[in-house]
DNA sequence: CTTTCGTTTGGACGAATGTCAAGATTTTCT
DNA sequence: AGAAAATCTTGACATTCGTCCAAACGAAAG
């Protein structure tokens, strides 16, 4: 049991749940802001209306925390993409459509995208969320592979790379995208737009 | 004046250099091992057979040590790749070489490369970091340019993408390639071996 | 040998960290 | 309402961190 008040009598409704859920956000928002290694528990406290204690009443430690968070990422990144792919009638407009969506999910949320590089950097690291990322890496592989399929079929042709090798490629455009994006580059976000549409045709027959 | 002893007399041989340069190379390795956020300047230097304190006489802080850090692995990595392209006589050859080349790389020093990744994630948060790491990164890209240029050259034809581009698709493919092998994966050294040579015939016209 | 200056040590400091437990507070149930 | 359980606060703990400093060491110059 590692936590305190798993033994809990269910209520109606699971509060402590929620809770988790509360506070994993507030985590998120401050490991946003700082990165993982400066975000102590103190800090991610601050972030919420409660006092640092009460973290270790919903978290056994700050791994399990982190991992929970690591988790709930996944969790609204699959919820987002599980949309699945746009509705588009020519190859043309599916690959728009997607440099189009990278590049605007790139100026939506530059520091939550930052937040996924460096967890999936610890993660090389700490062992403890090498799972948890590889699960999230597997999902965006398989929303870019949808994507390639889908555009592959549209132009009559079959795909000529991996999943893997595919989603290694969109994920280098967006990494370099977003390192250029928070230095301050102009251009980053319209050479991930093109640089994600023109990709497609190389990665069919 | 950032470091007490920068005013002493200069003897013959630059005695204070190498003993920066040799702590930095400790450090290195420490990071090598545990990760920029888990090493501390104890451990540090505990790599070397000098006592913690002296760190503070030949660096003013831990930022410019990390710093110098950082710049000494961009000597090290432009000077493992200025010996410029292979010779080869045939595109398929160069191809082949390059990925051989990339595949060799990662499994010679997995951690050094884990490293790199992780500093250039925290360039993203720290921004002390962040001209050096771009430096770096410029430099890698040139590497993979020349060698996307030669392909075209034995191919007969043009690049059809932004130096940029197929230097993000290269490290997408190789960091990729890194997260497998460290998670235990088999074929993570072949699948680069294979993505790598198979990218080039896409970035030519 | 003595002095001098660059080098190195080892300990100390204040601040920050993860963790924990005892008590106060709120909610829930009878 | 009163009792019991769940939730939350507060303060403390042992470490560890970056930083600093007084003293000791060592080699070269006088």
């Amino acid at each position: 049991m590692t936590s305190a008040a798993a033994a809990k009598r269910r209520p109606r409704v699971d509060k402590f749940e929620d809770r988790r859920r509360e506070l994993a956000d507030a985590a998120l928002v401050a490991m946003a802001d700082l990165g993982y290694a400066r975000t102590s528990l103190r800090t991610i406290a601050e972030h919420t209306k409660f006092s640092h204690g009460l973290l270790h009443y919903y978290f056994a430690d700050k791994v399990e925390l982190i991992t929970y968070c690591v988790q709930r990422y996944k969790a609204a990144c699959v919820k987002r993409y599980e949309s699945g792919v746009s509705e588009a009638s020519t190859p043309a407009e599916l690959a728009t459509a997607c440099g189009d969506g990278l590049a605007a999910a790139l100026e939506e949320a530059p520091l939550m995208h930052r937040l996924w590089y460096d967890l999936r950097a610890q993660s090389m690291f700490e062992e403890a969320f090498r799972g948890d990322v590889a699960e999230i890496d597997d999902s965006l592989q398989e929303m870019i592979w949808r994507n390639v399929c889908a555009y592959a079929e549209l132009a009559g042709a079959g795909p000529t790379c991996s999943p893997s090798d595919a989603y290694a490629m969109f994920d280098g455009l967006f990494q370099q995208a977003l390192l250029r994006h928070l230095a301050g580059a102009q251009g980053a976000l319209d050479d991930l737009r093109c640089g994600a549409r023109d990709l497609f045709p190389r990665l069919v027959s």
